[in-house]
DNA sequence: GTCTATATATAGATAGAC
DNA sequence: GTCTATCTATATATAGAC
């Protein structure tokens, strides 16, 4: 349902494949606005209303689509995650120190997406909250990125001396913290925080105390 | 009315300070509560009455104190701005190397304190939604501790060839963001994520990239 | 100072018409 | 597939009794 195979040939029916193509184009504009409201203003805070004013349908068309609010937050993440596999996929996966780079890139241009990056810190954090339906997928979206981090950190440590596989590991969380940290404070004062000059400092700073060379510029 | 100094000298009738301290102290538990709400529930997700069982009355109670619930986070705000700084005054205001330690120990002590990392995790990015009524308190908050901490990793840079004020500034900034930052993962995952060891590196490697010795233990 | 009663708004969800 | 109508729950807030 959510790989887009369902265009594809073994389907009987000819005006049901027509209809799904109708259907399937709804669901997409309906995770897009969920996307944005929820992103906004938070999972609880974002009601179905606002997502439905910008689809230009009630809210009840929203369920008919999703069954619930719940349900609707779980495909959004579904599909964010899909999506993005899709991205990485096409662009053969970054590794080492390409990775790292492309991670700050990722910095530099979310400047100029402050949806993207106010939807990430608002969810993100909200998830904590008690019983929260996106808790499971943060928990296990931090745990991959992590384990991504640490691998690019080791093969961009370079040969020599191995840095400890500890040294590596805090360095992935401390690195997506100072992300994610700055995020708020670039959010609530956008012109008092460089967000990508100090994630390329603060990770300069940890390849420099492990005897690194700092990454080209 | 904040300051505590309610039932000092100059109050001209006998009873009105009788009645204000029990007023006082109801005000003081509505308070707590609210805290405690607000922080693991979010503002806009916690309610009126959840604030008002945990003090044994009725929502209704809680507006006769203050009027509004926007209000009342606005002063449970206050009331920890107010508590915070005496406890800065009773024991001086430590600075330098000291501050830093003092941030370190702190992060060490939050270990041990889920609800308040919950509470400020939450509060500060539901404040970057629309309209917040704390917005203005965590920009400002935030402000204020890159400012302090910028001055204590000047002063703890010690002599020599200063560091440039920007990185100074920078090294704030990405110390605050670890710390936030660290705390989402930390809530999702406690046993993956070593908050103060990570922070403490990340300090020594701001700290090691400018040519200073690391911090001792 | 705290309550009951109530007004008002808004939420998520269901049933059924078209 | 989308709507209207409605249900139910919950929220903030006000008015007034005690």
């Amino acid at each position: 349902m959510s790989d887009g195979r369902a265009e594809s040939a073994d389907i009987p029916k000819q005006d049901v494949p027509r209809l799904s193509a109708r259907a399937l184009k709804r669901r997409g504009q309906i995770l897009k606005a969920a996307h944005e409201v929820f992103t906004t203003k938070g999972f609880r805070n974002g009601s179905l209303s606002d997502i439905a004013d910008r689809v230009g349908i009630t809210h009840q068309g929203i369920l008919h689509y999703f069954g619930s609010k719940e349900q609707l937050l779980v495909e959004v993440l579904r599909d964010r995650d899909t999506s993005g596999r899709q991205e990485f996929e096409r662009a053969e996966r970054p590794e080492g120190v390409d990775f790292l780079q492309h991670v700050l890139r990722t910095v530099e241009k979310n400047v100029a997406r402050t949806g993207i990056v106010q939807a990430y810190t608002v969810l993100s954090a909200e998830s904590v909250t008690e019983e929260h339906p996106a808790q499971g997928w943060f928990r296990d979206r931090f745990g991959d990125l992590r384990a991504d981090l640490t691998e690019a950190l080791r093969v961009a440590s370079g040969p020599g001396t191995p840095v400890p596989r500890e040294r590596l590991e805090q360095g992935a969380s401390a690195l997506i913290a100072v992300m994610d940290g700055l995020q708020v404070q670039w959010l609530l004062d956008p012109d008092a925080v460089d967000m990508p000059g100090i994630v390329r400092m603060t990770l300069n700073a940890l390849l420099t105390s492990w005897g690194r060379p700092p990454l080209a510029e």
